[in-house]
DNA sequence: GTAGGGTTAG
């Protein structure tokens, strides 16, 4: 009867039951707290073990499976190691079932080590067992020994497979996920309902949709639509695909919504550019959690609207919640993007108090925002007691030294990084650094040898990025010819960026012939954008060439562009105040402008 | 009467 009532969720008319049975035995007590288990109710099964050895009741080995199973999904180190005690002391250390148990407790309280005692102790080692094991070799960072121990597992069972499928589709690793997907159902195994949500993972990160859709079509069928697993999984892939409606309309059918799957609506609907509706959607949220809050935050970030996502946070913080490693990387990404730097320093002194300093996240971002504010050795102090670096935190620091003048320090570094991180392949981002590190150093053999060793070497195509770069690179060092010949080589239709590095490589060394082809390029592209004209006419000024001069600009207003004025701020006290290069001048100009009067004649008297 | 696997932010 009690197991009856456990397996419906009805957990109250068990105890009911359970507290008017005069013959209590450790299975019925046993069962009692498991149902608390089953149902996540984990304080609670807690709380009646202790009632169980108040009873002098002897717990016995599946007691055991359940509580520490609870204990480890309440993620209490104290309360894990008692009952690691309780375990000893009643002997039941060498239990298969228990250990297996044990061993996941260990990983949720970052006790990889003492997992690591455990599963090397076991006498006995079952499918179970091994699974937990495979889990504990990712947890250590290294996904192909867990791989070797899913292969080499004398048995397999849905358990395992979905284990390691989830494994690949966490660690950004979908296509291996959807291959081992489909070995599992030639091998005859039937997907259960945790292997579904992990596929749906992994296909929405693929943003394949149309497999995405035969899978929802068979979970449909079998009447797993519902599971709130894997309908927030389906969110996520239609929102990743675009299809915001679809998305919408699985949100809405959901019955019983958690905080997750209403995270995944306001995600998707960020991830589409819908803001408002994102927010709209996030107000009804009945409870919040951390999650949700990085969601609208990240989503404003995402959109570029930096002053919303300082809103956010402040509202975040005056609700009480929290904000985590990923709260933090945000903010620090909004403040590099505005070279909010006196903010950042403000919330860099919070993460020191939560001592978050060491994720790698964090630092990453805060190592960026430093270098886009312009200090640079606050930047390299963060770089350098990084404990983990990813390739995020190698490019941010070796773009950040290129663009601040340190260009052959960040060669150095990127030498560095290639010798001692030999598990670190420079990606696309850092090698654009790379060569804009080369170009500024006025080193163009090398940056031309990294160039072509892109592919080859490093396995990157070179993008439109990069041959601006390479032009750049030979055009600053007047190679023009040669510049101009890559343009026409390149197998990108050069844009804006790409004439302008020739043009102004032209100004330098005067070189009138190129010099005018390229404007003529220019004058085609500048259509819509008046960019390519502003250049175009500050060459002809350098040049003196000033009749040039009026004739851009006259042919710029005959066709209405506008030169978009220049803009440069400064942070006093949380303020950021803008100075304009035409119209538009700060209130307090007058003032601003005696001041620095004062100052260069006192210079002057000096 | 049991243990291992699942969704959202970065």
């Amino acid at each position: 009867m009690i197991s009856g009532f456990l397996r419906c969720g009805r957990v109250k008319e068990s105890l009911w039951y359970f507290e008017r049975n005069p013959f209590q035995n450790v299975v019925s007590w046993t069962a009692a707290i498991n149902g608390f288990v089953q149902n996540g109710l984990d304080l609670d099964a807690m709380k009646l073990f202790r009632r169980m050895l108040e009873s002098d009741v002897m717990p016995n080995d599946v007691t055991f499976t359940s509580v520490v199973r609870a204990s480890a999904r309440l993620c209490d180190s104290g309360l894990g190691m008692s009952i690691v005690g309780l375990i000893v002391k009643f002997g039941f250390e060498h239990n298969t079932s228990v250990c297996n148990s044990l061993i996941t407790l260990s990983l949720r309280l970052g006790e990889i080590d003492f997992a690591q005692r455990i599963s090397n102790r076991m006498e006995k080692k079952d499918v179970v067992s091994w699974t937990a094991i495979l889990d504990m070799h990712v947890e250590m960072g290294n996904l192909k020994e867990a791989r070797r121990i899913f292969e080499d597992m004398p048995e397999r069972n849905e358990v395992s497979w979905s284990a390691m499928i989830a494994r690949y589709s966490q660690s950004g690793n979908a296509e291996e996920a959807v291959e081992l997907f489909h070995r599992m159902v030639q091998d005859g195994y039937y997907p259960n309902r945790s292997c579904f949500a992990s596929i749906i993972n992994a296909l929405a990160n693929l943003k394949a949709l149309q497999a995405g859709k035969n899978i929802h079509g068979h979970v449909s069928q079998v009447g797993l639509e519902k599971d709130i697993f894997i309908s927030s999984s389906l969110i996520d892939l239609y929102s990743r695909c675009g299809e915001i409606k679809d998305a919408r309309l699985l949100f809405d059918l959901i019955s019983e919504k958690n905080v997750v799957c209403w995270n995944s609506m306001v995600s998707g609907y960020s991830q589409n550019g819908q803001l408002e509706k994102a927010k709209e959607l996030f107000d009804k949220i009945p409870k919040t959690n951390t999650v949700s809050w990085n969601t609208l935050i990240a989503g404003y970030l995402e959109n570029e609207q930096c002053d919303k996502v300082f809103e956010v946070f402040n509202q975040m913080l005056l609700s009480g919640e929290v904000p985590n490693k990923s709260s933090f990387s945000s903010i620090f990404c909004a403040c590099a993007t505005m070279a909010s730097l006196e903010k950042g320093k403000n919330i860099h002194g919070k993460i020191l108090k939560l001592g978050l300093q060491y994720d790698v996240f964090v630092g990453t971002a805060l190592t960026d925002m430093y270098a886009k504010s312009g200090d640079i050795m606050s930047s390299k102090k963060v770089f350098s007691r990084m404990p983990e670096k990813n390739e995020i935190s190698w490019t941010a620091m070796i773009q950040g030294l290129a663009e601040n003048g340190f260009a052959e320090e960040s060669l150095i570094l990127f030498e560095e990084m290639e010798r001692n991180n030999s598990s670190l392949i420079p990606n696309e981002l850092i090698l654009s650094a790379v060569l804009f590190a080369c170009s500024h150093c006025g080193l163009v053999d090398r940056g031309l040898w990294y160039f072509n060793s892109m592919e080859k070497v490093y396995g990157v195509k070179p993008n439109s990025r990069h041959y601006t770069c390479l032009v750049d690179m030979l055009a600053r060092s007047g190679r023009l010819s040669e510049a101009e010949k890559c343009i026409e080589t390149m197998p990108w239709k050069p844009d804006c960026n790409t004439w302008a590095a020739l043009l102004s490589g032209c100004n330098k060394y005067k070189d009138d012939r190129i010099a005018k082809r390229a404007a003529m390029k220019l004058w085609e592209m500048a259509d819509e954008n008046s960019s390519g004209y502003v250049m175009l006419s500050n060459v002809y000024a350098s040049a003196g060439r000033w009749v040039d001069v009026l004739n851009t600009r006259k042919f710029m207003k005959e066709k209405g562009l506008k030169k978009i004025s220049g803009c440069s701020w400064v942070e006093v006290r949380n303020q950021i105040h803008n100075f304009y290069s035409q119209d538009g001048n700060h209130s307090q100009s007058d003032e601003i402008y005696g001041i620095l009067e004062l100052i260069r004649s006192e210079m002057l008297a000096v």
